[in-house]
RNA sequence: GCCCCGUUAGUCGAGUGGUUAAGACGCCUCCCUUUCAAGGAGGAAACCACCGGUUCGAAACCGGUACGGGGUACCA
């Protein structure tokens, strides 16, 4: 049995997707895992670029994985340093961003494996020489074709390693004149294989269903499975985490450390995240990216819609995604479910990995947000908030220092109502402008129901309020509300007849932060102004002219 | 088709042979309250996929079936 920490190795995972695209939440929940275990030991966290499939690059898909990495915290102890990047085709693989990239990326660089070919040249010529790999020379219709008859026997297709013993001179003979080759693993042909994976033991598959597959492509690049393997190992990679989408071709890893002879990493296959359909969550299928906008795909075709980030677009804290998604397929040993990222690191031990797929439940994460966003400081909450009040038009790019602190005292005062930071502007924009905005359905709704119906006597109580109000030399909120009430009261008005009437005129609408506290942020004349704007509203017929915002 | 993995309330999940089968989200009720939230107190919701074993006793162990997922590429 493996042991979770393989004692006198040093923990080190890594993350390793291929720049064919954006990181999805669910990605992202196996990187995830991955950092917690390292970093649960004191280990390393590597980021490998896996990009042997020169054709799907994506340009800007590099970029994006990092900064989705970097945003949601998981920075990498090793991985793509500017260096490397340099040595990349531009064109290809688009930018990065200045200044996210580490000076040195490490000390078992390169971290792309475009850039490592040799190493799998050298790995690849000792299995040859060895005899336990061999060169093959059918072409890709070739083998299309002995597919499609396959199929239309209904048998199941398997190469027939017709070149397995094909003397290895002869193959270089023809390699060196130039004809398109392929090198190919010599799989067993027979027998049990027997892989290990540390959260399900022994999963064993017959060799007959194995195929001798390819370890080389025509273009001399590695697939996957090769490449994979020789970095893991030189890399001195200790634990493998990976999406159980792995398992099938988990005896294919198995046989070629056993070919090079070299010890396994600890195995561990972790469940997938599923949409609400229940179908596994992939860029091509329903998935969230971490950073956006991004362009949407459906069956792998754009769609001309984007697709926003979680992070930056629809407003959720990276604590409280990296909290959520550790959740989904880990529990803690107390069950906790509130847990930060350095109580995560603490408490994250593979054994509570569980096997079975999970939801990616969005209402829950809501949830989550929420309670994270409350437990923000009002100072970092506003800080947060800010570039999407920005975004929103509701405070300039340079705002001036008393913007800021307005627009402090306004979030604040939104901060256990708002679940994403997204909300804010919404929840907010009465507050911004000389009036609310009357003309909307909501507060065309309002307006109707608290001012228009008993219009007059709304009327008198409106400008006696203003009255009082302009009256009044401290504007803090138990004065307003002493104020107001006494007023009310004077006009034998019941209790929700004086906060409503109040709150619709001064917000446009039916809810939101205590109306005391709102006035007394919004300030004394904006609020008597809108006061007093508001008894033209009470007018029943005067259906015109209140659309309000500056 | 073949191979592999999985299966506890709508969702996430605790549970490791003996429990009234936790907890959380969501939903409902009540309290608090100027509204909405937040908070507090309750509630509904699972014959532990099914069928057969093993056992004095199974959600837990074994087998089969069903369903779901993944794979079956010169993609990762």
């Amino acid at each position: 049995m493996p042991t979770e920490q393989a004692s006198s190795r040093r923990v080190r995972t890594r993350f390793a997707p291929s720049p064919t695209g954006f990181l999805h939440v669910g990605a992202f929940r196996t990187a995830l895992f991955s950092y917690l275990l390292a970093k649960r030991f004191q280990g390393d966290f590597i980021l490998r670029i896996e990009d042997t499939d020169q054709n799907r690059l994506v340009p800007g898909a590099l970029d994006s994985i990092i900064r989705s990495l970097q945003a949601l915290g998981l920075f990498y102890d090793e991985g793509p340093d500017a260096e490397q990047v340099g040595r990349l085709d531009a064109e290809k693989y688009g930018g990065v961003t200045p200044g996210i990239l580490p000076e040195h990326g490490g000390d078992f660089g390169p971290y792309f494996q475009s850039l490592r070919l040799p190493r799998y040249d050298a790995a690849l010529e000792r299995l040859l020489e060895e005899g336990k790999a061999y060169f093959a020379f059918e072409t890709p219709e070739e083998l299309a074709a002995q597919r499609a008859a396959a199929d239309a026997r209904k048998v199941p297709y398997r190469y027939n390693r017709r070149y397995r013993d094909y003397p290895l001179g002869q193959a270089r003979d023809r390699v060196a004149a130039g004809e398109p080759a392929v090198i190919r693993f010599k799989m067993p042909v027979e027998g049990p294989i027997v892989c290990v994976d540390y959260l399900r033991g022994k999963v064993v598959f017959e060799a007959e269903t194995e195929d001798d597959f390819i370890i080389r492509k025509a273009d001399g690049f590695p697939p996957y499975h090769l490449a994979a393997i020789v970095d893991d190992y030189e890399m001195q990679v200790s634990h493998v985490l990976r999406g159980d989408e792995w398992l099938s071709s988990f005896p294919k890893h198995v046989c070629l450390y056993q070919a090079f002879d070299w010890q396994q990493p600890v195995w561990v296959h972790t469940p997938s995240v599923l949409g609400n359909d229940k179908k596994k969550l992939s860029k091509r299928h329903g998935a969230k990216p971490i950073i956006g906008p991004v362009p949407e795909l459906k069956e792998g075709k754009l769609t001309g819609e984007l697709l926003a980030g979680m992070v930056n677009q629809e407003g959720f804290l990276p604590e409280a995604m990296v909290n959520f998604l550790a959740l989904i397929g880990w529990s803690a040993p107390d069950n906790r479910e509130l847990l930060r990222p350095d109580e995560l690191i603490a408490e994250f031990t593979l054994d509570r990995v569980s096997l079975s797929p999970g939801v990616f439940d969005i209402e829950k994460l809501e949830w989550m947000n929420g309670v994270y966003i409350r437990s923000l400081t009002p100072d970092e909450l506003a800080k947060r908030v800010l570039p999407f009040m920005q975004e929103a038009g509701l405070l300039s790019s340079n705002p001036a220092p008393e913007e800021r602190a307005y627009m402090a005292e306004v979030i604040a005062l939104e901060q256990e109502r708002i679940r994403r930071l997204s909300e804010a502007p919404e929840a907010t924009a009465f507050f911004f402008g000389e009036l609310p905005d009357f003309g909307s359905e909501e507060g065309e709704t309002a307006v109707r129901k608290w001012l228009r119906k008993d219009g007059a006597s709304v009327a008198a109580f409106l400008k006696a309020t203003a009255e009082a109000l302009s009256g009044l030399s401290g504007w803090t909120t138990p004065a307003i509300e002493e104020a107001v009430r006494t007023v009310g009261a004077r006009l034998d008005r019941s209790a929700g007849n004086i906060t409503h009437p109040v709150r619709v005129a001064t917000t446009g609408r039916e809810k939101g932060p205590g109306l005391f506290e709102l006035m007394t942020v919004l300030g004394k004349d904006k609020t008597i102004r809108r006061l007093t704007y508001a008894i033209g509203l009470t007018a029943a017929g005067d259906e015109t002219a209140e659309t309000g915002r500056g």
